[in-house]
DNA sequence: CTCCATTTGTCTATTAGTCTACAAACATTC
DNA sequence: GAATGTTTGTAGACTAATAGACAAATGGAG
């Protein structure tokens, strides 16, 4: 995942959010393909020569959107965690997951590449990024049990990603909170589970 | 009611809206004296600059909004009428009473101006316009009448504005749609109840 | 009243975005 | 395949918006 250095002036970040929102609403209608830079340029209502000024193709706009949402999908699972030193479960509480409200603020984004099939390698850089989260997480904390941390990682990943499979595909039936809530409880069940074997 | 000539470039318009809706959204929490040009320009994401480029003080950004909002609701008023030569009841469908999608378009500003004492005084001007409005149709249709024009359009304006403030109280309890089946049923009653004295 | 912080209005240099126009590449239709 | 319209990429002249700095005005708090 790379990263640009960071623009400074607002009409630039206001210009390229705006070419990413006409990119997100076109592909809800069009196929990829079929969506002309006039046509983004125009639902983003900026000139064409200010597509020209940052981007080269409608491809990097794209890619730009995933760098963003995997960058908000890092920071979002880390946030429970920021300034605790160590990870400790019965602290972790639903509340302070944000992972829902992640997926719920990128809606448009997790839809389209539920829904398209031409689409659907992302969901494996999602869940990637999120086994990574996973591991770093396992890696601090159980270090002297005998599963295998990079299984476990994916599974655990995995295992998230379904829940906003299920989510996404129920059309946010849910609220966000209440998703936060059964991770937490499965996350609660799953633990009591390996006190039980331990002992 | 006067008009600005209208600027041409997108920056302008864009720049004028952000500190449109800024302004309304900082009002409905803090009072019009105690919001400050720099809490705007924040809010709006903008340059304090951009902000005397364009206006001097804030109260021409809420002229402004005046000035938006009546030329909307002149508008959706004329809509169902555009192209039809003659004033037809019977044509005059409530899928062609707009002036409801107006107030919902500009929910923050009606809200905004029923509930403060202050921007009471607001609420005649648009009255004042509807009841142009009404006297203009009038004059187009019924003439011959012995009802005075300036109070049936009075009577209707207040008639029409009456609705609005229910529905907006209400907290826009029904939609838009219903809102215009009320009116169209209303005048439909009315009018078969001229019908009925004439005979 | 004095001190301190905030807001205000104004300014400059620089950059981003605008509009317009153009020729070349692409598509469609006949 | 010629003719037509659309999209593309690029360029130039112009204007709006930016960040940043500044002194003056305002406004509390001690």
């Amino acid at each position: 995942m790379y990263m640009k250095n960071f623009p400074v002036d607002r009409r630039v970040i206001k210009s390229k959010q705006a070419l990413k929102d006409a990119l997100l609403n076109l592909m809800n209608k069009t196929e990829f393909k079929d969506i002309t830079i006039t046509d983004i340029v125009q639902t983003a209502n900026l000139n064409r020569g200010t597509f020209y000024k940052h981007y080269e193709m409608k491809e990097h706009i794209f890619d730009e959107i995933i760098d963003d949402v995997l960058s908000d999908l890092i920071e979002s699972y880390r946030d429970p965690y920021k300034g605790v030193e160590i990870f400790e479960l019965n602290k972790l509480l639903p509340s302070g997951i944000k992972l829902f409200d992640h997926v719920e603020k990128h809606k448009e984004f997790y839809i389209l590449i539920l829904q398209s099939n031409k689409l659907a390698g992302f969901q494996h850089k999602i869940c990637a990024v999120l086994k990574e989260l996973a591991l770093k997480d396992l890696f601090d904390s159980q270090m002297e049990s005998s599963i295998n941390p990079e299984i476990n990682a994916s599974y655990q990943a995995y295992a998230i990603f379904g829940m906003i499979v299920e989510w996404v595909s129920s059309e946010f039936k849910y609220s966000s909170n209440y998703m936060a809530n059964q991770l937490f409880e499965l996350i609660m069940l799953r633990h009591s589970d390996n006190i039980y074997k331990i002992q």
